[in-house]
DNA sequence: TTATCATATAACAATTTACTTATATAAGCA
DNA sequence: TGCTTATATAAGTAAATTGTTATATGATAA
């Protein structure tokens, strides 16, 4: 048994309701290993820039990813100061890696873009 | 670093929309340590019958909860079977016990009623 | 400054969700 | 048998979700 603090019941259910979402869930898994960008949600996902937007909003307002800005691109990352983070990660070790995504676009050089 | 075996992340995904229902997580965390009847649901959600009943069929489709029938009582229990048991497991440990809501049914006598 | 690129926001549509009330089913009991 | 109780299903509805296209913002580069 580890030891572990534990958070709301209505809190831990609106952070499940964010990685309920296959999309969402698949960024989040991404995010454990790796930055990454917009641009590169974009051509993973093959949903609209806006939709990408619209989905890391609600992780960062949900407090689970933090956002930096390099130049014109914005990069996301695991926040690992959110209330959550213990639980999220957990979470994410059950869930095979998605690297294949990443090698994808670097074998179609989308990768090089936003560094 | 557990050992662990990993999920599908679509199939994941679809648990973790389960679980991020106030309602649903709540039923699930009662009953990692108790089994409940519908009744005993409408009473602590305050919600009709038919709304426990379709949250506790979604939970039943997924597999998470089985369901046993004791006379004209069916009783709901979490499915140590399920593939994703482990998972959920580990998630609950997250959550404070909701057995205030157990202990409030048994002050107004309605915790008999299907025993 | 103006053009371009990355990202965000606004407005809208289709779908899904979580309830409700009404009704059906199934067990227990007079 | 017929009545009651527990639960399920059906049908309808309001709100939430997830996508779209159009447009705005903000940084860089000519």
């Amino acid at each position: 048994m580890n030891k572990q603090s534990t958070v709301e019941i209505e809190s831990a259910a609106h952070v499940l309701k964010l990685l309920g979402d296959k999309t969402r869930l698949t960024m989040m898994k991404l995010l454990q290993a790796n930055e990454c960008c917009v641009c590169e949600f974009v051509e993973i996902f093959e949903i609209s820039q806006p939709a990408v937007s619209q989905h890391v909003r609600k992780l960062r307002d949900g407090g689970l990813v933090k956002e930096t800005r390099r130049g014109q691109w914005i990069h996301y990352s695991i926040n690992e100061e959110s209330q959550h983070y213990e639980l999220v990660q957990q979470l994410l070790h059950y869930l095979p890696g998605q690297e294949k995504h990443l090698e994808e676009l670097q074998s179609k050089g989308l990768r090089i873009i936003c560094k």
